[in-house]
DNA sequence: GCATGATGAATGAACGTTCATTCATTGTCA
DNA sequence: TGACAATGAATGAACGTTCATTCATCATGC
């Protein structure tokens, strides 16, 4: 057993995520604009002062979504890739099939990172949790690009290019489900991204 | 002459352009949910009535800031395109640029794009300008694709996947844009939109 | 060309509502 | 019984909106 928890403690810690989860709905239903307070409380079934006695303030609540749902994201696409192996291909593979999963890719994860991003400019302190495909993810699909390149033999091929090219085309992806999530199709935004891989490592990414 | 305004109607139509301008430098600024009408006012150098004396209520005002800034976009890209001729190439790579030209792509717009996307959702009404690459650009692009299939004959492209691939890539580095504005390159950022081109269309987009 | 009444753009004090936050009180475990 | 989580009425600031009033501009009559 690692901790033993009292069960003032469980109901405290479960009130804690019962707040977090709560304010994500808010977002998603009302738009963070008019995600208030009460709104978050009767979403939760708790009383007045539970957001201050649990998180000081509002923004510090506020703070707290945008710092879960990032971890959550990181950890989503790290395990994944993990779980594919040591093969270049395969983990590159593996981060575009994360992006697009269900669990990361819906509705009300959408409008909690399209909220957060667009408020981030204004109030700073959101800035760490924005970048959903942030330096460290950018770092390893570099490096994955620069094996493909070096194994592949293609010397027309940039590894920073082929990078920013399926960082954005990841992040464009993203936005058309955002935008459009009914006509939204998961496979044919992945056969898009391998396509593009297609072409920039033609011995890889067979269809 | 069009119309001989009257001195009146002119003052009144500067009121008006003064509170768009000054609601969007308060998006900008703020970020859409600390805008505040008292804000805007401030801004605007006006006093407090002046918001719903123009426009009857503070989120008719944001619906014409979103409408405005809708058809600016679409405006420019299209003007560009025509300015272009009539070859296939020339214009893609018309829309491109016009893409990524600081008259659209600046902090400031995107704050007000970016701003207005996230509110769409739970906003229905505003649903109608947040989407910059909307049905007419998608189908401009993809016949400009497919009359670049049949002169080059290429076989094994589908225009609605290059034109699907291109789009997504245009979104996402606006949101590279949105998020790194001070790392971002607009010339790494065409070539990136061009490499992808001539992978589809390698008779075409020559570097 | 000038005087005069009509027009409606502009103003800002006041309104009721909603907001985030506080804190004295209550309830519940250890 | 002591410690602390939980409650919800109370608070004042900020919100969007209203509206009686003001006054520069315009149309009209002479």
């Amino acid at each position: 057993m690692p901790e033993a928890k009292s069960a003032r403690e469980q109901t405290k810690e479960r009130h804690r995520r019962a707040l977090i989860e709560a304010t994500a709905d808010a977002i998603a239903e009302h738009g963070l604009a008019k995600v208030s307070v009460s709104r978050i409380l009767e979403k939760a079934g708790l009383s007045r002062g539970m957001v201050n006695l649990h998180f000081s303030s509002k923004n510090n609540l506020l703070l707290a979504v945008a710092q879960q749902f990032s971890e959550d994201y990181t950890s989503h696409w790290i395990v994944a890739m993990e779980r594919a192996g040591s093969r270049a291909e395969a983990r590159l593979r593996a981060i575009i099939d994360a992006d697009f999963d269900p669990v990361v890719l819906n509705r009300r994860t959408m409008a909690v990172w399209f909220a957060f991003r667009s408020e981030a400019h204004s109030s700073p302190e959101f800035m760490p949790f924005i970048d959903s495909r942030d330096a460290k993810m950018q770092r390893t699909i570099t490096s994955i690009c620069r094996e493909l390149c070096e194994r592949g033999a293609n010397p027309g091929t940039d590894p920073q290019i082929a990078a920013l090219s399926i960082i954005a085309l990841l992040e464009g992806l993203w936005t058309d489900y955002y935008l459009h999530p009914d006509r939204f199709d998961r496979d044919t935004a992945r056969a898009v991204v391998l396509h593009t891989a297609r072409a920039f490592f033609p011995d890889s990414f067979d269809a």
